[in-house]
RNA sequence: GGGGAAUUAGCUCAAUUGGGAGAGCGCCGGCUUUGCAAGCCGGAGGUUACCGGUUCGAUCCCGGUAUUCUCCA
């Protein structure tokens, strides 16, 4: 059975049975900071479980896109070793939420295991069936569904039957699926079984059962209406359907392994020959989709995740002898696979490759510093007649250059040299309790439990920027901040980038500040205050006005259509795959990050700061639509970043024809009321992401006054109109540049001059010319130093033994210079900065050089003269020793 | 979140223990030569990322900030 039949069917068979498909939400989890990637299929409907939200069905089923890698489930280094370890795979799952439970669930998971109709047609005497051991309840239910199976049930404790999403939260007892594959598979050891690790049973279908939560003090209560949660490997399931030995002969990943062959030449096979292949299978499909999902490769969070795996696959390929790039040309494969199904990654498919190839790239870049480094590294060891390379050095290449150890080891054997593994594990682990101990104290932010007493707080902000209502409720987060919620607001809580409301809320009595606004789900929660000691219990039920800061959010207002303004632009400008990548939309400014290569040049700046406000003047009209299904959104060609929530209606706004984007904030009425629109600044803030800071309305127009304020005072200073500005400063800056070209020539000729001069006046001790002489003011230490170049200009110096020591005043410091003849240093050994030395310590001061020039200086102003003086005496003492 | 590194001309990189900021490529001008490639001479271009400290003196040493790379979580 092909892998698309497989889930084609899934989906059909729940889908008749009255669940609701869902499409696969995005790789990106949203609003859950304590995923790092989606890593189930239940993790899009973990509000509904949490009843935080409520939706009209009850059954759900959906095939999910899933990564582990990085965080709790980190399967990457196993990843090409085993049969079964991916770092990207997809999960089946059908969802009761409060609606059916143990029995339907089971029953429904045997009749499609083990129908031929419906069903995949699995023989049934290959199936076992594991629960927890105290779930009495779901062994029975399994023995009343097929009597057969009386003997195949079997038990196991918390750690591998009782499932829990958190500390606190839902929990239940789970059962699995296991399907027996033969003897061939078996590890052989004696107590291999059902529930080993092995290859020979294993694990294809989890069925959670919701039936507890557990509060704070550990307890675990009923939950009113228990729900199910179930997950099949969708890999592992066509293996067996398939009947081959592992996952990566199935028609999902056959296809990439024969492109890798084409590209390589060489051959694959199921042993450990072909470990690099099913790497490189593996994780074309995981960067396919992390980067379609938005994740860009950088140097944390998700991002690094996929940077490793990007470097991970291209080492593999490297031991293929493929060159770089290679993988970019990958994706094709994995987009005909899974393109239907996800059709995201189709759409992505262009950017996804040039990513992809501009990280290759620059890990080549990488590598060839590493290498680099290595080279060092090694030929220092022979040096030292040594033959092992330290643990201390591969884990520097490793640690802080990305040089991977099994690289180096390669490089070292070619040098006949040997690493000291060892060491580097020492260090990688000394690395990793440094890191442990550093992040022990970032506990996970604690949800406050409100959902409980509060139920959702209408928001009248649209329309309204002040309303009568009632303090509902007061909360003290865990850091003391303390939070009022009202009834009803016109308070924006923080989301979408746009920052939240400031304002206040006041009655006859009480005047409270607002200072933020968040929200925690569908709760708006109001920061105020907390050294106000009107706030405590007593305020709860009482009648206040809200009133949001007016100035304040109009100039969001602003800001935030002109960021829609902004990203249509720039994709009409820079082209379709500009991507949003973040945003911030404050009172004062806008930030707004979006996917691109390269800088954006100054021409395309201006032009994209005129297309945006030629809009502006263009008045357009701005319309917010509410509650149009997602699909319709889509379907009219609204900008929506992927993973937005599916089934769910949506907030569109519309800017004339120009602009169509979900969206939950605040806007103008039309485009002409942000007046003027302005860009501040363009940057990098990682490779393939760029960040526009822009300006609207008032603030726009303070920093054009400024701007002409300046050129104002600058057109004054050179005293010319601003029309001449330009040619003025022009002739100006020519005419420095040949005023300092001459003053050089004169002053060279000047120095020289003196320089002769004092040369032929030198006087003489025991065979070696010397001049001292006090300069008195001079305007810098170049004209010191030019002096000092002079006296080697002239012919018989250098044929002379010459010292001098020239001293001069810039500024406030005294400065003293003293020059040697390169013969007077050969034959003589006068070296100027250690005579140098010995002078200016007559005066306090301190110095040095090199043997024909030295400069330093004196910090006794008044024992000049005797430095000076002292000259001979010290050359005197140099000529005898 | 914690560690290690890097940042010098438009680009790629130098600068011997702290002692006058350089090369190659590119750019501009001139010359030479006319099959092309090029060659020769000259020139412009730098707040050595930013801020502070130590020092007579900092590209170099120390501290902080920013950005990038890299490893660990």
């Amino acid at each position: 059975m092909k892998s698309s039949e497989t889930r084609e069917k899934f989906l059909k068979y729940f889908q008749s049975r009255g669940h609701q498909l869902f499409p696969s939400s995005s790789l990106v989890p949203q609003d859950d900071p304590s995923l790092l990637f989606t890593n189930a299929g239940m993790n899009q409907f973990k509000k509904f479980f949490l009843g935080l939200e409520k939706r009209d069905y009850k059954r759900a089923v959906s095939a999910q896109k899933c990564m582990r890698a990085g965080g709790k489930h980190n399967d990457l280094e196993n990843v090409g070793l085993t049969a079964r370890h991916h770092t990207f795979f997809e999960m089946l799952g059908n969802f009761s939420f409060g609606d059916y439970f143990k029995e339907e669930a089971i029953a429904y998971a045997w009749e499609f295991f083990t129908s031929a109709k419906d069903g995949l047609g699995l023989p049934k005497d290959r199936l076992y069936i594991t629960i927890y051991e105290k779930d009495e309840e779901s062994f029975q239910i399994w023995k009343k569904v097929d009597s057969t199976l009386k003997d195949k049930i079997f038990r196991f404790g918390e750690k591998d039957n009782f499932w829990s999403m958190g500390e606190t939260g839902p929990c239940g007892p789970c059962s699995e699926l296991i399907f027996d594959r033969g003897e061939k598979f078996a590890c052989g050891k004696p107590t291999c079984g059902v529930g080993c690790d092995c290859d020979r049973f294993i694990e294809l279908w989890n069925l959670v059962f919701m039936q507890f939560n557990k509060n704070e003090s550990g307890k675990m209560e009923p939950l009113p209406a228990p729900s199910v949660d179930t997950g099949m490997g969708l890999e592992r399931v066509c293996a067996v359907l398939q009947n081959v030995d592992s996952n990566y002969e199935t028609d999902l990943f056959l296809p990439i392994i024969s492109k890798i062959e084409k590209l390589s030449k060489k051959k694959y096979s199921s042993g450990e020959s072909g470990v690099s292949f099913r790497v490189m299978a593996d994780h074309i499909r995981a960067l396919t989709f992390c980067i379609a999902d938005g994740v860009i490769p950088s140097n944390e969070g998700r991002g690094y995740v996929v940077r490793r795996i990007l470097r991970r696959a291209a080492r593999h390929g490297k031991l293929l002898n493929l060159s770089s790039p290679f993988l970019y040309q990958l994706t094709d494969v994995a987009v005909d696979i899974l393109g239907k199904q996800y059709p995201e990654i189709k759409a992505k498919k262009s950017q996804v490759d040039l990513v992809i190839k501009s990280e290759e790239e620059s890990f080549e870049k990488t590598l060839d510093k590493g290498l680099e480094l290595f080279e060092k590294v090694a030929s220092q060891v022979i040096k030292q007649g040594k033959k092992v390379i330290p643990g201390e050095e591969i884990f520097k290449l490793h640690d802080t250059y990305g040089f991977p150890p099994d690289l180096t080891q390669v490089m070292a054997k070619e040098k006949n040299l040997e690493i000291d593994l060892s060491g580097f594990e020492k260090e990688l682990q000394a690395q990793r309790e440094r890191s442990q101990k550093a992040s022990k104290f970032d506990t996970l932010p604690k949800t406050s439990g409100l959902g409980s007493k509060v139920k959702k707080v209408e928001f009248v902000g649209y329309e309204n920027l002040e309303t009568d209502t009632t303090i509902e409720e007061i909360w003290e987060s865990p850091s003391g901040k303390k939070f009022l919620i009202l009834q009803k607001t016109p308070f924006y809580a923080e989301s979408g980038g746009q920052v939240g409301d400031t304002g206040k809320i006041a009655q006859e009595q009480l005047n409270l500040e607002v200072l933020d606004t968040q929200k925690e789900n569908e709760i708006i929660l109001h920061l105020i205050e907390s050294n106000n000691s009107k706030v405590d219990k007593k305020i709860k039920g009482l009648e206040v006005s809200a009133k949001v800061d007016k100035t304040r959010r109009k100039a969001i207002m602003k800001n935030h259509t002109a960021t829609h303004l902004l990203h249509k632009a720039l994709r009409e400008l820079l082209g379709e795959h500009v991507h949003q990548a973040g945003s911030l939309v404050a009172p004062d400014r806008l930030r707004f990050d979006f996917s691109h290569f390269k800088e954006l040049t100054d021409e395309e700046l201006s032009q994209l700061e005129f297309d945006i406000n030629q809009r502006i003047w263009e008045n357009m009209e701005v319309i917010s639509i509410f509650d149009v299904p997602l699909k319709e959104a889509l379907a009219m060609g609204a900008m929506a970043l992927f993973g937005e929530k599916y089934g769910g209606k949506v907030r569109v706004i519309k800017i004339g024809d120009y602009s169509l984007e979900l969206c939950g904030g605040t806007h103008t009425k039309t485009t002409s009321e942000i007046g003027i629109f302005r860009i501040v600044s363009e940057t990098g803030v990682a490779s393939g992401v760029r960040r526009i800071e822009a300006i609207t309305g008032e603030k726009a127009y303070q920093l054009m006054q400024e701007e002409r304020n300046k050129l104002l005072q600058g057109a004054n200073l050179l005293k010319t109109d601003l029309d001449k500005y330009l040619d003025r400063l022009e002739t100006l800056l020519e005419e420095k540049r040949r005023i300092e070209n001459r003053l050089k020539e004169l002053e060279g000729d000047q120095a020289s001059g003196l320089a002769v001069k004092l040369f032929q006046e030198a006087k003489e001790i025991k065979g070696v010319k010397y001049i001292a002489v006090n300069l008195g003011h001079l305007e810098n230490k170049e004209q010191l130093l030019n002096l000092a170049d002079s006296f080697r200009k002239i012919p018989e110096f250098e044929k002379s033994y010459t010292v001098g020591t020239l001293v001069a005043q810039i500024n406030s410091s005294f400065i003293i210079l003293t020059f040697s003849s390169s013969i007077a240093v050969k034959d003589k050994n006068l070296k100027a900065d250690q005579i140098l030395r010995e002078l200016a310590a007559l005066a306090g001061g301190s110095g040095g050089g090199k043997s024909t020039l030295a400069t330093g200086g004196l910090k006794d102003p008044a024992k000049i003269d005797k430095v000076l003086e002292s000259l001979p005496v010290i050359l005197e003492k140099h000529l005898k020793a």
